[in-house]
DNA sequence: ATAATATATACCTTTACAGGTATATACTTT
DNA sequence: AAAGTATATACCTGTAAAGGTATATATTAT
């Protein structure tokens, strides 16, 4: 990993919302759907703050039927594995990552589109 | 630390020559002038990225004499902590990282600017 | 006081990218 | 085949910030 991809990771991390959701993704994956409801924000913004990630390989995307579902890279990358680790104890500091990871707890289960 | 913060810690890293210097200071601190030899870049470029690192806290800087020293903030950073020791990780596969580390060792010690 | 040195700032141009609206694509159900 | 659902993309606008040139400021040396 050379300094390049180092900055672009950085890049990638500098977003709140994308945040959002490589904090979610970090318990697992999730669709699309899922994310717009816990963060409450506009499908196409969820959709092109993937995009970003994805482009970037920081997340994969899967489709199954007709959703998307998206995790954190199966590829090794120490940048960005130590610090969803530092996310996770943020969690405890920001009132944002709390409540969406409350919200993800209490998801409706019974809905079809996400993996088990 | 909140969200909010975490992000501006992320901006201030996803640049190279920002990364660089940190990486520079996480040695010790540092005059912009041995700063400029070591990264080989313009002055105002480092001036700048210096000024931006302050502004967002992660160094501070104290005048003697003629020069302007940098060190990394003394305020706990967790984030930033973290991230410095993933630079050290990087040093051994990223060329610039290694070069700059051994253009520092190899400083002109007798130049009166900087700190022993 | 003047010149020299070290650093910072102002101003300009360009680029990345965030967010919005509208629309396209992919897949499923009827 | 048509309609519905989930997601992605194109296009537009605004903003942050990177890099450059010129200049200002702070301090020291003469």
């Amino acid at each position: 990993m050379n300094s390049d991809e180092v900055c672009q990771v950085y890049r990638c991390l500098c977003d709140k919302t994308r945040l959002r959701i490589l904090n979610l993704l970090s318990d697992g994956a999730l669709c699309v759907c899922h994310l717009q409801e816990i963060l409450e924000e506009p499908q196409v913004k969820i959709s092109k703050h993937l995009a970003y990630l994805k482009t970037h390989d920081l997340v994969e995307s899967e489709r199954r039927a007709n959703w998307m579902i998206y995790q954190i890279t199966k590829k090794a990358n120490p940048i960005l594995e130590k610090n969803l680790k530092c996310l996770q104890d943020l969690i405890s500091e920001d009132p944002i990552f709390k409540t969406d990871i409350k919200r993800l707890q209490t998801l409706d289960t019974s809905v079809i589109c996400c993996p088990s």
